[in-house]
DNA sequence: GCAATATACTAGGACATCCAAGGGTTTGGA
DNA sequence: TCCAAACCCTTGGATGTCCTAGTATATTGC
């Protein structure tokens, strides 16, 4: 996407907003928009990896989600809520890991509304595979330092649980 | 988008990677994921600030880097490179903020090439009354200590000078 | 038992991001 | 001097996300 700036930009922007008089905001300015950044940076290398497998990241999770259920099956509305996106995001994944035959639709044995999404046999082995390549290459090489990831764990742990992700802790 | 979960989702897929005998991954997965997901919460809180000012987080980024060039004027691919994103994007935004009279383009008077953009008088108001609104109902209660932020800002200054975002240190 | 309310999924629209390609402008080396 | 390579912006296409209905099925309450 071009060559590195020769300055930080958000430490840029940091002294910007000082600057401005709105130093009691400055630094949480600062690390919001790093996580923007970051986000962007780590989305591109988990799309990098998939690609080969003719997967994108939103598909890979609900790949991953059903490999890990007992039935290899969820209603939709389950994987909905443990993806924390939008039904229609949902909806939008399925038609196009159905078209790839990597899940299939079927409907709910007792709930006429709902329904069911299940991995293939393909669509397992394909799963498989993608975990493999992303464990190894993106995972297995964040460049986070160990106790900068459980630092991360723990301070987007207590984002995550106050703005009504979840309620254990 | 939902009731909060039982369980941290995060935490379970965590779970998962080290009962399927991939512990040496599971916790920079389990971060990275937190990322993802801290990304997607923060991003809806900004762009619900900014709705009533007919602005996205995108249009937002591009408006407040204007308003902090000494000229209030920009050439594209120094945007492009500032907010690091694809020259498509500031394409697709200038046309939006254009449409809202809020920057204008012009061409660069040396190079043939180059186009400026530039902040309206009603730009440069919006941008300042957006800014406001952020720093006071997102910035200002991000919901992270102000240690954390420090972290924060510290491990992915790191990280994004790693990926080489930008050399000095 | 039936109407009103709630729930589940899908269709269509608005935005943003990236990539690939195309057309105009500059620059630089033969 | 002049043409090829480099650079800048835009267009068109593919994806993903969310929102706002709209349709179908369940549940609830009177």
């Amino acid at each position: 996407m071009g060559t590195p700036l020769p300055r930080d930009p958000i430490a840029e922007a940091r002294r910007n907003w000082e600057r401005h008089g709105w130093s009691d905001v400055a630094a949480p300015m600062a690390a919001i928009t790093a996580i923007m950044r970051t986000q962007q940076i780590l989305l591109a290398r988990i799309e990098n990896v998939l690609k080969p497998f003719g997967l994108t990241f939103a598909r890979y999770e609900l790949l991953a989600l059903l490999s890990f259920a007992r039935s290899g099956a969820l209603p939709m509305n389950k994987a909905s809520a443990l993806l924390q996106v939008h039904p229609t995001s949902v909806t939008n994944a399925v038609d196009r890991l159905e078209k790839a035959a990597l899940v299939t639709r079927s409907p709910h044995p007792t709930d006429g509304r709902t329904t069911l999404i299940e991995l293939t046999a393909e669509g397992r082995t394909v799963s498989k595979r993608a975990t493999a390549a992303l464990n190894s290459e993106v995972f297995g090489q964040s460049g986070f330092s160990e106790d900068d990831v459980e630092e991360l764990i723990r301070i987007f742990g207590i984002f995550r649980r106050n703005a009504g992700d979840f309620d254990d802790g």
